[in-house]
DNA sequence: ATCGCATATCGTCGTTATACGATTAATCGA
DNA sequence: TCGATTAATCGTATAACGACGATATGCGAT
């Protein structure tokens, strides 16, 4: 197995907001930063911030919508990641 | 879901070469410390660190057999641990 | 053209992670 | 009892993380 990979989105994972965050997006869908802003008790660059460590790793992707960003999982990398680690 | 208890699994496991440990351990259903040392690139004392990471986060257990310490999975952590990365 | 909104990025600071060698502690055999 | 073996811990240096405020960017409406 990949213990590279696997380790990497670990890694990504490890901090229970972005946890949070993946499991937001999970639920809604699709969302933009400023909902998360106001769903975590952190600052808008801070929650900036785990967004990128989530989109490095591939959990999840980010497109430009106007002024906005929009949200969304990665469906096929969060289905490896459960594969991975269904095989530990 | 507990996003907290989930996270510091993760971050237990996102590492290369704990994710090896693990895997390892898996494979061998126990081992001691001497052996993961063989089998990672890493002085004694780092994955004796690892180790202990791995350790604090409940998905391994050691007990000491005489001069050794014997290393074993823990199971049922492992088993949340994927319950957990499922729900996602 | 400019103003306001939503985000990303920068700079910074304190904390934690990662790696190593050296040392300590504990056990087993000779 | 002494010496060898095994592993944990200590001390340390460098790198990465996590948080924030401040600033920059980019778009849409006025």
């Amino acid at each position: 197995m990949n213990a590279e990979k696997f380790s990497k989105l670990c890694k990504a994972l490890g901090h229970p907001a972005r946890v949070q965050i993946v499991e937001h997006l999970n639920e809604m869908e699709q969302c933009i930063c400023g909902d998360l802003v106001g769903l975590l008790p952190l600052a808008q660059s801070t929650v900036s911030q785990h967004l990128k460590i989530l989109k490095d790793s591939g959990l999840v992707k980010g497109e430009v919508e106007g002024p906005c960003t929009c949200y969304c999982l990665d469906r096929t990398i969060l289905e490896q990641f459960k594969q991975l680690a269904d095989k530990l």
